[in-house]
DNA sequence: ACAATTAGGACCAATTAAGTCCTCTTTCCA
DNA sequence: TGGAAAGAGGACTTAATTGGTCCTAATTGT
């Protein structure tokens, strides 16, 4: 569905929790901070742990601290550390598994798609997320859009206006 | 998995199939030429025609056709009509059924990120697709990387360099 | 030793996606 | 006017994925 999962989700969650406190905190505490259901929350914060974007510590006391500053972690690395590379089609990432390829101009350019998205995740880091209503997001955003002079069929008018 | 799903991808095949034809194609003849399965491709078709990308001729001699021009169908047009609205969080569309919304800045900042991902996808034309190893599809990614003079932290040079 | 914590999985229930199939309607043509 | 070709609309089944829960180590501070 072009859908996060929700443990992506919640990750985004977690992590920007784990931004706005300086300190360590254990799985139990972070769901409650976040609101978040405490197993999943530890589910997610192995992942994390694992694709290194916290550091864990075990034992009492223990717990997660992000493992590098807010502004050097991607959306793109922590969608990627929770469910694995952003493939948009399967066809995305391993090229040579279809065997309409050749004839395939769609397929083709979903590679080139995939990678914009990548791309446009990968500039938006947890530091942006933790703060509300992001202006740096929402400059990414504008950026998206149409480049000044485009050519649009009249027919698509009403399409346009629409959305 | 931020993946589209199977019939989303068969769909923009389908598309791309119908807009090098210029003449009406049925179901069964598209799921030839672009290898898939009928039963698949019919439903997808169905989809199409439903949103008013396709304009379908019943009976004998019936089929699909564009119901405009290449050009003037986006991606995102293509993907709305087989899988609904694009919405990579639950929260990126219905505002108001988050618990934790006020506090979560995350999510807010999931709307414009939706909302960029959206417009990328929007500036994808049928067209484009159409043209494998499009030249405007090519620039549009580029015009994702990072802009020119950006600001550093010194410590994420390493991973800007491993990507 | 014990309590607090993370690591690493196993497991199940619920949801979703993918693939089939059936019946009805519309249109063309012999 | 009847039959064949085609789309419309859904129901149904099965497989895959997700979300949620739980269990058993391993580790660390008190």
């Amino acid at each position: 569905m072009l859908r996060l999962s929700k443990l992506t989700d919640y990750g985004t969650v977690i992590m920007t929790t784990l931004a706005q406190s300086d300190c360590r905190r254990s799985a139990t505490d972070l769901a409650a901070a976040a609101n978040l259901p405490v197993d999943a929350a530890r589910k997610v914060l192995k992942d994390l742990a694992r694709a290194g974007l916290v550091q864990s510590e075990r034992g009492a006391h223990g717990g997660y601290a992000l493992a590098r500053p807010a502004a050097d972690i991607s959306v793109t690395a922590i969608i990627e550390a929770i469910e694995g590379p952003i493939a948009l089609t399967e066809c995305s990432i391993h090229d040579h598994r279809c065997e309409i390829e050749q004839s395939c101009g769609a397929r083709s350019n979903w590679h080139l798609i995939n990678r914009a998205v990548r791309m446009a995740l990968e500039q938006v880091s947890l530091a942006d997320m933790a703060s509300p209503g992001s202006g740096r997001i929402a400059a990414l955003a504008r950026r998206f859009a149409p480049p000044a002079p485009v050519t649009v069929p009249a027919d698509s008018i009403q399409r346009m206006t629409r959305a």
